[in-house]
DNA sequence: TTGAAAGCGATACCAG
DNA sequence: CTGGTATCGCTTTCAA
C-alpha cells in the first residue's frame, strides 16, 4: 500500500505538504498541489483511514443499530441514513440488535470502541437510563422512533398516540362498533402509546373494547396470522381489525381467507406503516403512513449536526412526526 | 477515552503484557493476566479499533457492497452476511452500489480505503475485468449473486439458467402455449441468462414466444404494473405471465385485476426470489424459490476464509446453488 | 515472563 | 509557503 511519504518523495515534499493537499488545507503553493495532487493521481494513493481517525480521534462514519434488516421497515430506516450519509460522504457501519439488551447493548459498544461519534439507533431493549447514559458520553448519539423526555433533543420520534388514534378514528367514522385489536409482545416501547389512542377515541365515542378482544403477537406476516386463528377461535365478534403494524395486517386477511371471511366484506381492516406490502396486498391495504425514511434522514442529519458542536447548537426543533392516514381498500363503511 | 497506557500504569505493567492479554497471547503470567483483566474491567477499556488496524493492516469487519436496501432481495442479502459477521464477531460496513458503475466503483474504493480485507459484493455494474482487478488485489474479495469464470473460486452465484427453465417447465406442464416475459431493463447480468432457460425449453416443446411478448421494465412492484400495461396495451394473447422476480409480479397481478382479469382464472402468473411478498398476495405467488440468505451466508463465510490464507485453501467447493419450485396459488392447470 | 522501543500512516504544531 | 517532528494507541520484535 502507498503511503503519504511514498508520494512526498516522488513529489520531493514533505509528508506534511502532502497532507495539507489531502485535506485540502491551505499553505501550499498552487503548482505544488497540483504536482502533487497529480502523482497521488498516478500513484493510485489511498489514504489509510485509520491512521487518520487515530489522530484526529473521529470516525467520519454514521455507525446504526438496527433490528433486523430483513424487515422492511428497518430497512427503510437503514435507506434513509444511507441517503444522508452517501450525500455527506460518511459511511454506515450496520449493526443489528434484534431487541434483544444484550445485542443492542454489544452493538453500541463496539461502534464505540469504533470510535464513532456518530450513531443513529433504534432501540427498543435497552431502558431510558442506559441510553441517557450513552447520550451523555455520545456527542453524535441520536434515538430514531423512540422518545425520552431527558433527551428529546436526541430523539426523533413518532406521534404514537395520534397513530393509534387515527385508526380508530377512522374505523369509528366507518361506522363499526365492535373491534379487535393485534397488537405485539416483542418490546416495543410504542405499542401502548398506539393502544392509549385508540383507547382515549372509543371511549370518547362509547366503544367498549374488551381485553379479550385484544390479541398479542409477533409483529410479522406469521404474527398476524397466528393472532386472527386466536381471535377466531375465542368466537369473539368483531367487525373491524386494527393491526400493529401492515405486516400483521396482511397476515390476518391471509388467515381471515382461510377461514372464509371475506375482506372488506366480511370484516374490516386497517394496518400501520404503509409499507410496500400495504400496497401489494389485494385489496390494497388501508393504513397508516408512517414516514420512517424521513425519520431516519432526519435522524442522521441530526446526528451529523451534533457531532459538529459549531453553531448555534440551541436551536432544538421539535423532532416529532405525524402520522396521516392512506384509505385503500380494506375497509368497508357500514354506517 | 482510556487507553492501554492507563491500564498498564494501574496495573504496574509495560503496555506490552496488556497488548497480550488483549490478544489472548502468550506470554504473560496467569496472575499478571487475572489482575490486567480485571483492571482493564474496572476501567471499562476499549480497544481503539484504528489504531490496532494501523498496526496489523487488518480491518476485521466484512464490507459489503449492496445496491438498494429496500428491496427484500438485497436486504435478505444483508442479513444473511450480518448472520455470519455477527456469530464471528466482525462488522459489516454498509455501502449502496444502486446499479451504478460509479457508485459501486467508489463503494469498492471506500472500502479499500478502509483496509477492508473482507468485501461481499453484489455488483451488476462493474465489468468482469474491473471485478477481477478487484479480486487479485484483494484476499477478502468475494462476489455474490455473480459468475465470473476466471474467478469463480470467488463467486457465490445462483443458476439462472435452471430458474428460467424451472418457471418455463412449471407453465408449460400445465398446459399453457402462449406466453408473455416480464424481464428488467435495470442492469442486472442474470436476466439474460434466465431468458435463455426460458427459451430453451419453450423451442424445445414448441412454444414460440414471440420478442414482442418479452416487456422490459424496472425490476419493481411498479415496473411490474407499467410492463403489463405496456403488454396489454399491444393486445397480446397470453395465458401466462413468467416474471423476473416477486415484486414485478406482484405488481403485475394487481394490474391485472385494475383490468378486470382474474388471476390465476384468467392468467397464470409466476414470480421469482420467494420473498415475503409472495406470501402476502392473494391468492398466493407461485414462484421460484431463491435461496439468497444462504449464499448470502456463503458469501461472507468464503470471504473470511480467503482473507486467511493459512490452511489448505485449494479446496474450492462448487459454490452454485440451485433454484426451487413453490407452487401456491397463481398458476392454473389447464391440460 | 516481562519491558523497552521501533514503527504503522497521517496530522498539526512550531520553525524557518 | 514549506519542512521537521512529536503524537495518536497499539502490536511486535528484541533484550533482559
Amino acid at each position: 500500500m502507498i503511503t503519504i511519504k511514498d508520494i512526498a518523495k516522488a513529489a520531493g515534499v514533505s509528508p506534511a505538504s502532502v497532507s495539507r493537499v489531502i485535506n485540502n488545507g491551505p499553505k501550499v503553493g498552487s503548482k505544488t498541489r497540483e504536482r502533487i495532487k497529480t502523482i497521488m493521481q498516478e500513484m493510485g494513493y489511498q489514504p489509510n483511514v485509520h491512521a487518520q481517525a487515530l489522530n484526529t480521534q473521529q470516525n467520519e462514519a454514521i455507525g446504526i443499530v438496527l433490528a433486523d434488516l430483513t424487515d422492511p421497515f428497518f430497512a427503510a430506516m437503514a435507506h434513509g441514513i444511507e441517503q444522508v450519509a452517501s450525500r455527506k460522504n460518511v459511511q454506515i457501519f450496520m449493526n443489528s440488535g434484534a431487541f434483544k439488551q444484550h445485542t443492542e447493548m454489544k452493538a453500541i459498544e463496539t461502534l464505540r470502541e469504533h470510535r464513532y461519534t456518530n450513531m443513529v439507533v433504534n432501540s427498543a431493549a435497552l431502558s431510558d437510563d442506559q441510553l441517557i447514559k450513552f447520550a451523555e458520553s455520545i456527542p453524535g448519539f441520536v434515538l430514531l422512533n423512540r422518545y425520552i423526555e431527558k433527551i428529546k433533543s436526541r430523539c426523533v420520534w413518532l406521534d404514537e398516540y395520534m397513530c393509534g388514534h387515527m385508526m380508530a378514528q377512522h374505523i369509528g367514522e366507518k361506522g363499526h362498533k365492535q373491534m379487535a385489536v393485534l397488537l405485539t409482545d416483542e418490546i416495543r416501547p410504542n405499542t401502548q402509546e398506539r393502544l392509549r389512542g385508540m383507547v382515549d377515541y372509543f371511549t370518547a365515542q362509547d366503544i367498549t373494547l374488551p381485553d379479550t378482544n385484544i390479541e398479542y403477537s409477533y409483529a410479522s406476516y406469521e404474527g398476524g396470522e397466528i393472532a386472527v386463528q386466536n381471535l377466531l377461535a375465542k368466537g369473539i365478534n368483531f367487525t373491524a381489525l386494527l393491526c400493529y403494524n401492515d405486516a400483521m395486517a396482511v397476515g390476518a386477511i391471509s388467515m381471515f381467507k382461510a377461514h372464509g371471511l371475506r375482506v372488506p366484506e366480511d370484516i374490516s381492516v386497517i394496518g400501520c406503516d404503509n409499507l410496500i406490502l400495504a400496497k401489494c396486498s389485494i385489496p390494497k391495504l388501508t393504513t397508516i403512513n408512517v414516514p420512517i425514511e424521513q425519520m431516519a434522514k432526519k435522524a442522521a442529519e441530526l446526528s451529523l449536526k451534533l457531532a459538529k458542536p459549531r453553531l448555534e447548537q440551541n436551536i432544538i426543533e421539535e423532532q416529532k412526526f405525524t402520522p396521516s392516514l392512506v384509505e385503500r381498500g380494506t375497509v368497508k363503511d357500514i354506517t
